[in-house]
DNA sequence: TAGTAATCGAGACGGTACGTCTTGTCTTGGA
DNA sequence: TCCAAGACAAGACGTACCGTCTCGATTACTA
């Protein structure tokens, strides 16, 4: 029914494979980091074929998107509280938290940057973009979001941490200013209304 | 006088070799991207031996930044008119059109993602805030300049064109209002004096 | 049955690979001469990978010793008339025939010197003492064989020609004799029987 | 006058930086073995610069025959009693001990090795045929010595060496008597008369 | 229940970049 | 003019990984 193939016959697919693959990609990017990960050392980690990797995913950006960034959504879901302040705030605690100490942090991060020269990955990660779907989810319940109103309150987070700075001295308040003044004026925002 | 090391005897280095790998790597960058840039490719295309490239660089970002990212400097200097928001608006142009077209931005963008995996990068990057010294000249015309309000005016854009928007659809006013608001609100700021 | 390693799986090794790496061997050695000869261009020649070229053998001399020197057994094969002295002789002739102008021969003169400075060369040509065994299967049809008498026979004439000295002078007559005399002294010996 | 240039001017060539040289060679071919020297190596060694050591000698095998092969004169200059079974016997045990123990021997192993395919190391050696030198020096107080005598006298001592074979268990005595039986034979010798 | 077909782990294949090493030459300042 | 130092262009070293290609073995569906 939800297959696309017609499935003529043939060993289906090994699911303890798929696993395999995606825990030692896990493993490896705490372990050893994204620029030492292989796709040899990925296939000989989790006891698989190399042939078995390349014929489910091209390239370990893909293999490393499927394997931590979509968890990447529940560590960057925060409780709504009704207090616009506060809410933003905690949200742009939990997204450093996320990009600085979070292993799938350093894969959203190093995906980023493999995107940055190579158009495959960049196609990739423009399919879902993660932090911006959490950011929305935290402005709808404030106002009409919209991208705009996302890239003021992730942006900035997102440029303090690649350049490496202290997240400690991330200015949030500023922040949180510039997003509540941009949907209050925003025409159409539940908040004027 | 200048001279760092005492200069003990010995063939000095080569300005000529030196000035031949620069080129080699911009030429590289524009031609086969980042990616495809090997030391040994470099090495080749300048007509140096490889050994030269290694003995002054360690690594192709070493080379990469020394090429590329002092020419972006240049084209972050926008001229001050004096008009807070004329200039903020200028300087969010020019900085989308350096990291979108220029071939020293893509230099930047490529070195800021390999920071992401890799800390000897993330050090060389560290050592000039390239973005955040170009916004701070034109913020300095117009209030006490700070790595916050810098924050404010590059984080979105930065995050704008790291996962592929559309430049031109980057909410420029709703950035350049965040930034004068906070310049405003400011204690010490020459505005509110 | 006639496997020595049980198959564990994986592609077998390529016959394909293995002739053509012998043969560039063979090849090279003619046209450039031992010393000229690199893994590298071996490799290169034969249209292998370096890495499969290691794989199977991890010197030049390794590869040389099986491409050659196998061969030189036939070369040093003569046929045995029953003369004593007509055996010797002919037997001397094709030695120096051998050492001197067969590309064997070369190979052969190559690996004993490579043998003089390098201990895996030398355990290597020691598994099989190519003159000696040749010298051997002439001196068995004339009397009971040793060591030392196919060093008396082989010693001069391989000294003659690694000192370059010109092998139509080599003393063939009084080498002959030697062994003659030896074998005749020899107790247990057929002749003396 | 014993000046064979006119010396027109200039630094004298330095006597220090000769001997330097000659001495490290002689230090790094019994450290290190003749195959991992190099001309590198020498000069580092010597605390001498390379071009130095490439303005007086042309290879490494130039300088380890100035350095070590003159030495083995003297090693291989054995006393001559008047007893001709006994002196040929002394020599054979002093050209084994020379060839398999001393490192002038193992010098001359490694250059005779590289002659073989190396035509200019095979040239070097042959202005001077040290081991039948110093076997004509022997064989000259007991009858008319010729290079046959020495090649009867020397070979198989040299091939029982070079294969690797224990040099306890040369066959001097039959090596021995081949060499008075080619003297004794030898028309014009003076044993005969 | 035999045949067919796609899967699996293993590992060799031709390529190619890595960073290091040595080669023989060149270019300094000093003796 | 020589010397020590050391940079230069060149290119081989042995290793690692790339993505592909065989192997024999396994595992489903189909006839």
């Amino acid at each position: 029914m939800d297959e696309t193939q017609p499935r003529r016959g043939g060993r289906p697919r090994s699911e303890r494979a798929r696993e395999a693959v995606l825990n030692a990609v896990d493993d490896l990017l705490v372990e050893e980091g994204y620029a030492a990960m292989t796709m040899k050392g990925i296939a000989e980690r989790a006891g698989v074929g190399r042939q078995t990797v390349y014929r489910w995913w091209s390239t370990k950006a893909e293999i490393l998107w499927e394997a931590s960034v979509i968890d990447a959504r529940d560590e960057l879901a925060v409780p709504v509280s009704g207090d616009q302040v506060k809410d933003l705030n905690a949200y742009l605690v939990a997204l450093v938290a996320f990009l600085t100490r979070s292993p799938a942090g350093a894969a959203y991060r190093a995906l980023l940057g493999e995107a940055q020269h190579d158009t495959e990955v960049a196609a990739l990660i423009a399919t879902q973009d993660v932090l911006g779907d959490s950011a929305r989810r935290v402005l709808d319940a404030h106002g009409r979001a919209d991208a705009k109103a996302t890239a003021l309150l992730v942006g900035p987070a997102v440029y303090w941490t690649l350049i490496g700075k202290d997240p400690k001295s991330l200015p949030r308040a500023a922040i949180v200013d510039a997003v509540t003044a941009y949907l209050a004026a925003k025409p159409g925002s539940r908040r004027t209304q």
